[in-house]
DNA sequence: TCATGTGAATCCGTTCACAGCC
DNA sequence: GGCTGTGAACGGATTCACATGA
């Protein structure tokens, strides 16, 4: 099949999850991969994988699977991790430190061009081996590096004038860590990751699980898969419980 | 209408949504608020708000709207943030000793109780108020304090073993940022951020933007939306452009 | 009159099941 | 025989549109 479809927005939001899961086949030197083998790395399904990859065109081999290698670079290629792209920081508080500094970024595809942030006592402030610069330094930073991607880790109300200035420096693509929304023009990307909005949803599923709750005294392997708010189990070995055990595959669109 | 259908997972996800435009029209006193005006704060569209709400109940007044602190009242007895929930983090590297200080967590329903790591050199580091103290520990810490939430903020390798203990002490949702598939009985809820995840989406995106480029040059109204990867602007002001602007509403399960 | 609440229609993603090819 | 690739069936979420009731 040729690869004129549109692909859809969760496919692409799950291609990183293959990536990962292949990139750890490389790893192990294995040649070839089933839709099966790289469901269970992803935490998927078989019959999605296989979906998902037919969008991206015709790379596995009937009775055999998909080249590892072969398969690996063309969804390298189809999130164009293929380069490595520069990122902006803009706002060194706990948590820019913290992305500054994250390892995660530069293994997967992405450089950290600058850290910046609009406070002066901030400036000259060195985070691993990048120097903290003022914002007005933004444009040009963001020209002279072509940064395709901007991080936003400012407080709230500082974020849609920053998310304006990356904009307006030509930056097409935002992940924007405050709990705001965001207006920018449409042919700007934006992905919000929201830490206390994550705990809450955690929070109602504490709140509605099982009544019988985490201290009632089970079998180890009573669960009976009705789901993520099934009956309770505590196991009482650090290990997974033998019977009740399955991937987490909660993460919609963020994973 | 009385409560008793199921709740949609992706109903409890814009939850949150809701729960932070109702604080901030709390805020200005506003008495009563229409979906159409939360739906704007919430980034999402007016049916999509009543469609949600009617699944906690009938709490709007028809011709009139909502009462601001009664919805405000109900969705957080939803959502379980009536009462501050206890929440341990495991791996204090530079994201855990950001999450220890990010300032959401108290403001919004959350109570840092301990901060765990396995690293001996760590243990009894201060960081805020809080002291470092040994993974070891985590049992007695959850039993003690009844903790109901756990953030991994360990290297990828540890992730599994630590989501064990968690679960094994009694904790039932668990808050991954390790970018690790965790294994856990069926009533553990998992969510997980990953942020080089988050980054390759936005890689696809701007892999795939509308090939004129930024750099393009159009009259600021141009952008015909066609999506997200429609036609390309550039503002030239740092505000938001007049025609081609949208809330961002692209962080499905996250956001 | 006005905005909610909700069946009905629609859209979209998931899953099934099997034809096609190695 | 085995596994991919994909139409078709299914199910769930979104959107529509209007009856309902303040």
């Amino acid at each position: 099949m040729r690869t004129p479809r549109r692909i859809p927005e969760v496919t692409i939001a799950r291609l990183p999850l293959y990536h990962r899961g292949l990139v750890d086949l490389a790893k192990t030197h294995s040649v070839t991969v089933s839709s099966e083998e790289l469901a269970e790395l992803a935490g998927v399904n078989a019959a999605k994988v296989r979906k998902d990859l037919s969008y991206l065109g015709t790379y596995g081999t009937r009775g055999v699977g998909y080249d590892v290698d072969n398969l690996l670079h063309q969804i390298s290629r189809e999130l164009g991790l293929t380069q490595n792209w520069p990122v902006v920081i803009v706002g060194i508080g706990n948590l820019g430190r913290a992305l500054a500094g994250y390892g995660g970024f530069s293994t997967r595809g992405f450089e950290v061009a600058a850290l910046l942030d609009s406070d002066p006592s901030k400036r000259g402030q060195k985070v691993g081996e990048l120097v903290v610069r003022p914002t007005s330094e933004l444009a040009e930073i963001v020209k002279a590096r072509a940064v395709a991607i901007g991080i936003i880790a400012t407080p709230a109300p500082a974020a849609q004038a920053v998310a304006d200035q990356l904009v307006a420096a030509g930056v097409s693509s935002l992940l924007n860590f405050s709990p705001t929304l965001l207006v920018v023009p449409d042919h700007v990307a934006v992905r919000r990751v929201d830490l206390a909005l994550e705990l809450q949803i955690l929070s109602f599923h504490h709140h509605h699980r099982d009544p019988t709750g985490p201290d009632a005294e089970y079998p180890d392997e009573l669960s009976i898969g009705l789901g993520a708010l099934s009956a309770s189990v505590r196991p009482r070995r650090g290990a997974a419980t033998t019977g009740s055990v399955r991937p987490a595959t909660k993460c919609r669109g963020l994973a």
